[in-house]
DNA sequence: TTATACGTGGGGAAAAGTGGGGAATTGAAA
DNA sequence: TTTCAATTCCCCACTTTTCCCCACGTATAA
C-alpha cells in the first residue's frame, strides 16, 4: 500500500530517488506512464500487469478508447532503480509531466505519482478549498 | 473508542505526545492523515485499513474521486509511537492544519483528531453557539 | 515531602538523499 | 577494422535529515 507525501529532486541527468519504503516493493520491476493531470504514475509490476490488460481490452474501435491506450500503454517505461534507489525518467515524460527540479511522489494506495512540486502544490491547494464539496458526493459512493 | 479533549504541545522537530490512555490502541500502528475544517484524522491501523480501501476503490476515471484519493491517501502517513508516546507530524501536514506549538487532540469514537488549538477554540466557541440548529438537523438523520 | 510517572527538549549516531566523476559500452565515421 | 565521441551506468563521497537515547521539569499521588 502506497500512501504519503514526499519531497525529492530530479537531477540533470533525469534521475529521481524513490522513497526507501517503496523501493521493496518496486524492486521487482516497476513501471512509469502518463497520468491524469499531468502527473506521471508509477506501478509495481504486478499493479501494471492488471492495468495493461484492461487498456488492452478496451474496444478499439471506440476513439476514446484508442486515445486512451496511446496515452497510458505508448507512454509507458519500465524503469529499474539504482543502487541509490533512483529511476531514470525518460525525456518524453519529464517533458509530458512539467518536471523542474522540485518533484513531489505521492501514494495513492496501488500506484505512486509523480508531480512537479509546483503544479502540485496548486492541485492540492484547490482542492483543499472544495474539500467540503467533494466530500459530500463521495459520500454518495460510500466513503 | 477515543473521547474526551486532550492538550498537548508540538516540539520544532514535529514531534507529538500521544495522551497515555490511547497509546495502546495505537501501538500496533497509527495513520494520520487530512481531515476537514482543517484538522488532521489519526486512526488505528484496522480503522485506516477499512478507509483506505474505499478510497482506493473510487473511480479513477473520475475528476473528484482522484482530487479525494490525493487528498486522504496521498495525505495519509503511518506514523509510530516512540520510546517517549510521540509520533511524529510530517511537514506538509503540519502546514495543511496550520498547527503552531499549542495542539488539541479530541478523542471522535473512531479516530482523533488534531487541532490546532486557536483554531479548535474558534470552531467549538462557533459550534456551541449554533448548537441548538445543528441539533434540529440532526435529529433528522435519527440521532 | 518524597517518589513516581508523564510530558518536553536536546544532542549524537546512523541512514537516506543528492551530486559528481570515471569506467565501460555503444554507435558512428573514417 | 579501428578510432573517436557520446551516452549510459556504476560507484564513491558529501550533506542533510531522521531516529534513538538520555535527561530534565512538572504534576500528581502517597
Amino acid at each position: 500500500m502506497f500512501i504519503g507525501e514526499y519531497s525529492h529532486t530530479l537531477d540533470d541527468k533525469g534521475r529521481l530517488a524513490v522513497p526507501k519504503k517503496f523501493r521493496a516493493a518496486l524492486g521487482k520491476g516497476a513501471f512509469v506512464t502518463r497520468g491524469f493531470d499531468n502527473c506521471l504514475f508509477l506501478y509495481t509490476k504486478a499493479e501494471w500487469a492488471k492495468l495493461a490488460e484492461k487498456l488492452a481490452n478496451l474496444p478499439f474501435a471506440q476513439a476514446n478508447s484508442r486515445a486512451f491506450g496511446r496515452l497510458m500503454l505508448a507512454g509507458a517505461m519500465d524503469v529499474e532503480i539504482d543502487k541509490q534507489g533512483r529511476i531514470i525518467l525518460p525525456e518524453y515524460l519529464r517533458g509530458f509531466s512539467g518536471l523542474k527540479k522540485n518533484v513531489i511522489i505521492a501514494g495513492l494506495y496501488n500506484r505512486l505519482e509523480i508531480w512537479d512540486q509546483e503544479k502540485w502544490r496548486e492541485y492540492t491547494k484547490k482542492s483543499e478549498a472544495e474539500s467540503n464539496q467533494i466530500a459530500e458526493q463521495m459520500s454518495a459512493l460510500g466513503v
